[in-house]
DNA sequence: TCATCTCCGTCACATGTCTGTCATACTGGC
DNA sequence: GCCAGTATGACAGACATGTGACGGAGATGA
């Protein structure tokens, strides 16, 4: 998640970390990224301090409410960095433009691959998206408020792809995931697998395009558009 | 494999990879370097962009149609860097010199890790140029907003299209890449996707002139003037 | 220990989609 | 005008997927 008010920035910055193959949504608004945060479920935020001071230090503070995020803050002048610095503002890291791309990749990199690392088990993360709740802690899913009564297994494919809403998850991938890299089963496995997920979603809801079949590719958990 | 037309720095820079490890093939040809690709089978391509330009692109265009070899393109000066990644060439990363030997090794070991674990996907970079969207991750193809429901192989063969607009791609390249080395179909075949792909991009858009036909060599795809 | 139950992997069948090929018509180059 | 290359529509076989059923494995509880 990038946010700078100066979209022309934005842009470049945002395209050299695609060319990394990262994802990257940008705001102007640092309220709408705020608002964005659940959604997006971004695994890390860099953000300009040249936005409103305020807005900038209220940002940081309501997405470290919401989550244990990284969160890389980029000041436009090597004194000002001084100055974000000794406001202890909570960010993991801080950069002073101008900055080498190389070096903004890098350590964007690092700070990803350490938080991931902290991670450990993916699974352990709660994923909260539109109709969606998926806590693995606590065995629970749920679609509009509803419980979901899934099996381990069945629990383990919805995470899956409850985690990646919109992604292609092959099914390879899927028994991967669920296996482990000894994988002993047939691949149709899965689709009983997945047919009984859609069995226990239809029983709670009209909606039988949850989890969509890319014929010949996987399959791919859609949320309504909002 | 190494491509510059500088000897001398090219020479510093395989012995610390083979020092690292690596094998390592040196080429100052780019078109002697495309063909000695199936022989050698390298793990990834290291490649300088102050190599003739056109060549440059020619040759990475021509390495991407016969496999989905990790390159990384290395440019000589900070503001190449920005020009390279405008392009979009489609290489995996980009280091602008001068760069630290450790964290060229580095990202070097990490692309042919990533590579190595993820043969299994074609490819995870978004391609994101003019009218048009690719992500493979998502089974994702837009032009103009507009999203194409395209089959497993006619997304894989309409990727590599859009992986280098502009440029021409044979038929016995996108055979390659849809099928892999073993290639047990007629090159008529490929006009029957050609065709479906047509269908479907006409059915969102009048431009009928998106996949042009060159006689006698190939196929390639066409973005509108900006 | 035993009965019972749930879960899970597999199978067979039905259904629908995709895809390679062919024959035919068309087009560009010479 | 001729030829080679290409476009197109049709088609059948191959293939992927949905589905209901079944039996074994393992858990649970008495």
């Amino acid at each position: 998640m990038l946010v700078d008010h100066d979209r022309t920035a934005m842009r470049s910055l945002a395209k050299l970390l695609e060319g990394e193959g990262y994802r990257v949504e940008t705001f102007v608004d640092p309220a709408l990224a705020v608002r964005s945060l659940r959604r997006l479920r971004p695994d890390m935020a860099v953000m300009e301090m040249r936005i409103p001071r305020v807005d900038g230090l209220d940002l940081l503070a309501q997405i470290r409410a919401q989550s244990d995020l990284p969160v890389m803050v980029m000041t436009s002048a090597a004194d000002e960095l001084e100055e974000a610095m000794g406001l202890r503002m909570g960010a993991d890291a801080y950069v002073a433009r101008p900055f080498s791309p190389r070096v903004m990749v890098e350590r964007i990199g690092a700070l990803v691959r350490r938080h991931k690392g902290e991670l450990a088990r993916p699974g352990d993360r709660v994923i909260e998206t539109g109709p969606l709740l998926v806590d693995p802690n606590r065995h629970l899913a749920q679609w509009n408020g509803a419980a979901l009564d899934l099996s381990a297994t069945e629990f383990r494919l919805f995470t899956f792809l409850a985690e990646a809403p919109g992604y292609i998850r092959t099914r390879d991938q899927i028994m991967k995931r669920i296996y482990g890299e000894r994988i002993c089963v047939e691949d149709r496995t899965v689709d009983s697998h997945i047919k009984r997920l859609r069995m226990k979603l239809r029983a709670l809801d009209a909606a039988s395009d949850v989890i969509e079949t890319v014929y010949g590719v996987g399959y791919r958990l859609n949320l309504p558009e909002e």
